[in-house]
DNA sequence: CTACAATGCATTGGTTTCTTATGTATCTTT
DNA sequence: AAAGATACATAAGAAACCAATGCATTGTAG
């Protein structure tokens, strides 16, 4: 099964936030590689996706990047800040009440009126 | 907490279906008053997603619409059609999986490279 | 040794989906 | 009588993602 595309919209960021924390530091490509293997091929990012939140990640503070070369091909890593460690709990516990949540809602099984 | 709007994205139709195969017949209305009190107030549809949303799943043959009248005031009841009710089934098992996902995606502590 | 696949970055155009705002009308409460 | 709740709906715009494309380097299969 591979999700909706619509199912992952509004959780690429967090999902992002979160590889980063375990991962002190990742390259774009890796991520995609990263997640598509941790979820079976069940979720896979596209870069048309991934990279202008990567940009918007860093615009907004939360990241810091390095750009090293391995040879002579670039790869730019990403490192949470501060704020990016603050904000990825933020979300990661957002994402997770909502989750409950939404398990709440779809196991209803009788109407109240 | 209010969820982030981009939370929702995409689980708003499976919501709909969810709560029609649970209620039977529901009026636009009344859905987004029952998600409000359901979630406590964690989750709010406004009228300017729920009802395209509606007609979009009429569209679809997803649902049957019965037009009554409480007094002078139109009421449109909505239905799963059979396929809706399938659809239903796909949805919210798709999205329990998606959330199992998540949640090991969320859980993961250590890097495997 | 050469073509193809994989790695690695990025952008652009388009679509989907939601938000905000607005509009109309009825019913209820103060 | 006014205000708020009920009940429908649409329109303009923004956000976020997808598909496609482009460029360059490295590894691999034939």
């Amino acid at each position: 099964m591979i999700y909706s595309s619509e199912l992952i919209k509004g959780t690429l960021k967090t999902i992002v936030l979160k590889l980063l924390e375990d991962n002190n530091r990742m390259y774009g490509y890796e991520i995609t590689q990263r997640v598509k293997e941790l979820t079976l091929d069940r979720i896979q990012i596209t870069e048309g996706a991934l990279y202008p939140t990567l940009h918007l990640l860093e615009e907004d503070g939360l990241v810091t990047t390095e750009l090293e070369y391995n040879g002579k091909r670039a790869r730019k890593y990403y490192s949470l800040s501060p704020e990016g460690k603050n904000k990825t709990r933020e979300k990661v516990n957002e994402l997770a009440d909502f989750m409950n949540t939404m398990k709440f809602l779809l196991d209803i099984k009788t109407q109240s009126a």
